[in-house]
DNA sequence: AGCCTTTGACCAGCG
DNA sequence: TCGCTGGTCAAAGGC
């Protein structure tokens, strides 16, 4: 929506804007300032810290040559738009991460990303697209988890909780640590490891979310695609922190490739276990149907909560090999988890389920909403939206768990890199991807997501698909140490916490994308 | 016996 | 109006 506008209008950016018109640029940005804002504002009004804002017009103001302008006011939100056209994301620097890293964790050591304590998780989650998020609801993507019911959680909350729940919740682990993709996972790390594919996105109910609405979509991430929603958060963090993402363990995959998670690891997993299996998001799931879709590699399942009245849907891809490739909830449940115990015994092996018992606040945001039944989906929810999709409702897609709260994100790592959609209508999605994706998903990143969804549902998917198979694929071998985070919307994660400015822009051979 | 999966058919929306 | 596509229904069968 705006934020593809908005995003276009970035584009401009990358390209010289032409130097006539500082005003144009200068309208530009505001009109980028504003979107960025309106995101927050339409959906939660939280929109970002005012400090963001203010800077960026500051800056805008102070921005005399256009592109410096640009860069300097929203350098992030160019990159972010940039990656979600396809150009590159900007990079974090990963060295100087490492290095504080390494200080700090010897296991962290692997190539993969590591955030500096000078980046801290937290300084990403305020990243205008978590905060967006957080501001929106708590959801893996937004890397505000619903930890807190309500899902207003802000950045510092979330850091702070985060590390201290971090213990309790993977998630936690996810932003503290997070980042980090370790090659060795470990122990956690199964999530990871497998090399996910994706996950799945969930949704955060834009309804409730206030603003934001962050779906993540599907995000195929070879290391791991982590959809959670509110609940699934733990998913979340168990696949970053846990994962590393090149690890790969063939085993470590497989199980990854349950993915989501934590319960498939018990459990089945994702597939069976998330998507498939209903009871590894915690709830039980009935299949209804199962179709293959155009433009979508794998067939898609299609599963009803089990509890009386509960309205809740999910859609699940799962590739042959029976990993989820994307789910997609619709509606918030209106009813805790139940007991664990149930069939597929997700519950008791599945971190998931007691996570979300442990948090019921996560799962009934939505509920609470009675839940909505909209699909919440980041991915082509919104977009879609118009069409199979309700607007109001988010469709999310997580790979985790659907839970109560329409959040839905999709945290979708590859080998090293780590995707994180979300979706909103907005865009405050980020993805943390490595070069290769980022093509894919830049476009599609967050963007794609949702946002491409807005043009084609289908081709989102299949980008989704695409980039996660070739994730899986050779790709998830190679991993870079360099964490690429695209920001679909101008609010992304670019901000990173840290103002950037543009200072050169050149195309790299071997680069599609200009650096 | 109950629940779930499978699968073909039906329906609705959209171009 | 037709065709395509996605979502849902419901019978049959399995566990």
């Amino acid at each position: 929506m705006a934020g593809i506008d908005e995003n276009l209008a970035l584009n401009g950016d990358w390209g010289l804007p032409s130097p006539s018109p500082r005003s144009l640029f200068s309208r530009l940005l505001e009109e980028d300032n504003n979107n960025v804002i309106r995101p927050n504002s339409e959906h939660s009004g939280s929109g970002r810290t005012e400090g963001q804002d203010g800077d960026s017009g500051t800056q805008l103001s102070d921005t005399s040559y256009p592109t410096e302008n640009k860069w300097s006011s929203r350098g992030g939100l160019v990159d972010r738009i940039a990656a979600r056209t396809g150009f590159n994301a900007p990079r974090l620097n990963t060295e100087s991460i490492r290095s504080t890293e390494l200080s700090l964790n010897s296991e962290i050591q692997s190539p993969y990303l590591t955030i500096p304590p000078g980046l801290s998780p937290t300084t990403l989650l305020d990243s205008p697209v978590f905060l967006a998020n957080s501001l929106a609801q708590p959801s893996p993507t937004t890397g505000k988890f619903p930890f807190v019911s309500n899902g207003n959680i802000r950045s510092t909350e979330l850091s702070s909780d985060v590390q201290e729940k971090s213990k309790h919740n993977g998630f936690n682990d996810i932003y503290a640590s997070s980042f980090a993709f370790k090659p060795t996972a470990d122990s956690g790390p199964s999530f990871y490891q497998g090399a996910g594919r994706n996950m799945n996105t969930t949704t955060l109910s834009q309804h409730s979310l206030h603003g934001f609405e962050a779906s993540v979509q599907s995000q195929r991430v070879d290391a791991v695609n982590v959809q959670t929603e509110n609940k699934s958060s733990l998913h979340l963090k168990a696949e970053f922190s846990d994962s590393p993402p090149q690890k790969d363990n063939s085993t470590q995959l497989e199980e990854q490739a349950d993915e989501e998670g934590e319960q498939r690891v018990n459990g089945d997993s994702l597939v069976a276990g998330v998507g498939g299996t209903p009871s590894e998001d915690g709830y039980n799931w009935r299949k209804y149907g199962q179709k293959q879709v155009k433009g979508s590699e794998y067939p898609r399942s299609y599963y009803k909560c089990t509890h009386s009245n509960c309205p809740v849907k999910k859609k699940v891809e799962r590739s042959h090999e029976g990993h989820i490739t994307e789910i997609i909830y619709k509606g918030a449940h209106n009813h805790p988890k139940p007991p664990p115990s149930r069939r597929s015994g997700i519950g008791s092996t599945n971190p998931h389920a007691d996570m979300q018992v442990d948090n019921p606040e996560h799962g009934e945001p939505q509920g609470g909403g009675g839940g909505d039944l909209g699909w919440a989906n980041v991915q082509k929810g919104n977009i879609a939206g118009a069409g199979n999709w309700k607007h109001d409702n988010l469709e999310a897609t997580s790979a985790v768990n659907p839970g109560y709260g329409n959040q839905s994100t999709n945290l979708q790592t590859q080998n090293g890199t780590t995707h994180i959609d979300s979706g909103d209508a907005v865009d405050r999605s980020s993805t943390f991807s490595n070069e290769e994706e980022e093509d894919d998903q830049g476009t599609h990143g967050s963007v794609s997501l949702g946002y491409d969804a807005e043009g084609d549902e289908s081709e989102s998917k299949r980008r989704k698909l695409e980039s996660y198979a070739e994730m899986s694929g050779a790709t998830r071998a190679i991993r870079e140490p360099r964490v690429v985070v695209q920001t679909t919307s101008e609010v992304d994660i670019l901000d990173d916490g840290y103002r950037w400015r543009k200072y050169g822009q050149k195309v790299v051979k071997g680069n599609p994308n200009p650096r």
